[in-house]
DNA sequence: ACTTACATACCAACTATTCGGTATTTATTC
DNA sequence: GAATAAATACCGAATAGTTGGTATGTAAGT
């Protein structure tokens, strides 16, 4: 449907110019403190435009989510972490790969349905769903790789594959979140650091340490 | 300075009222959204009451979170984690803590300064100061126990205390973030269960690993 | 002919902030 | 300790600018 408008048709049509503009307006200022008149003007394009793509402003929003799922999507999708052989060493570059790209100011590394979901958890259901739908759809591409490097070294652990999908995008949010308060992406880094020391000290030891309680970081139940 | 007012004397002053109400209504609906008007009608007062104790809406933005930063310092203060006297015990019993004030729903256990954050990192530097000053402030009252344990317990390692006191900080605030993006702060306790899981294996093995791998909780002197 | 993709002008509601005023407390003076 | 002065705390209507959204029009593609 979208087709290249004849007026700027180098660009792209309105409508992406829109979505790529609410990518890179909604990180820098939050999704309440963006205007449509930003949006409009970031793409260069009017507000007739505008409503006529998206009815209203909490649409852009869920938009905005969806196209963030799917560009993001591709491009973890293509990127480089899914070559090696073991499932493990998979997750560890995913890992790396996630360090890797903390580059650059919050705004450019930083989650668009992470931060939209703090503003709009309350207030634009549809918006917090399409974040949420991101984020664990995401999460649960890193699923099958936890899955298959648990059973390949016979882990049998009190979380599952799916819980520690969740908790890596935990710890990439919260770090997002530290790096914006002090404006240093080295702290965010170095919260990645710690998940893959996690993940190494999970997959370190073999789960039928028979008779030591309490390995595997559980909690020891008390006898 | 504050004065309980005549007019409404059970309820405190109206700066302390405002204060409450920002605290409240940020977490729902983030600062931006907040209102001057959402504000006094929850916190009881009037327009000329706001602009008499705040000379902007930045400036209530800054106070609420060094209003945070007393109020939660206050709370974790006298909380009860502090009892142990292994220090690596004070460190467990404070994720266990965080864990159980997991509770309600999002707008009643999540961060304010992690929030306005998100919102106000690029826009009001003196807000993003404030929240980043609540944040690690918090995270170095950590620092202490972390650091005793690790000395305590001859661990070398290639991290640091303030790092890894960062770093429960991050998924604390990442762990908030899901939980709003589902609703469920299930989600939330689950990712602080692997940080816990985390403090545990770097405890579990002293630093010097000749042979096998640390069995016994009791340190293991380094050489 | 008909739909899609824009453009322009406009608006009603809302926003943070201002400001002249009153009430209440504190400080000072007698 | 009464009277008075000076702050401080609060009130609420008015304002100027902004906001998301609309109404209406036009040009291009099919």
């Amino acid at each position: 449907m979208p087709r290249p408008t004849k007026r700027h048709p180098e660009r792209g049509d309105a409508r992406t110019r829109l979505l790529e503009a609410a990518r890179d307006v909604i990180r820098q200022k939050g999704f309440t403190a963006t205007t449509v008149d930003d949006l409009c003007k970031a793409a260069g394009v009017t507000k007739g435009a505008y409503f006529h793509h998206f009815e209203s402003k909490e649409a852009l929003g869920v938009a905005a989510a969806q196209f963030w799922t799917e560009t993001t999507g591709a491009f973890f999708r293509q990127a480089p972490y899914h070559a090696p052989e073991d499932p493990l060493d998979r997750v560890r570059a995913y890992v790396d790969f996630r360090k890797s790209i903390i580059e650059g100011v919050p705004a450019e590394f930083t989650c668009l349905v992470g931060t939209m979901t703090q503003e709009t958890y309350d207030s634009y259901p549809a918006i917090r769903e399409a974040c949420a739908e991101s984020i664990f759809g995401h999460a649960a591409t890193l699923e099958a790789d936890i899955e298959a490097a648990m059973k390949e070294r016979a882990i049998s652990a009190d979380w599952t594959a799916a819980s520690l999908a969740r908790h890596t995008q935990a710890v990439l949010q919260g770090a997002f979140i530290l790096a914006k308060a002090t404006g240093d992406r080295e702290i965010a880094r170095e919260s990645v650091d710690h998940l893959k020391r996690y993940i190494e000290l999970l997959f370190d030891r073999p789960s039928d340490m028979t008779g030591a309680p309490g390995r595997l970081g559980a909690p020891a139940k008390s006898t």
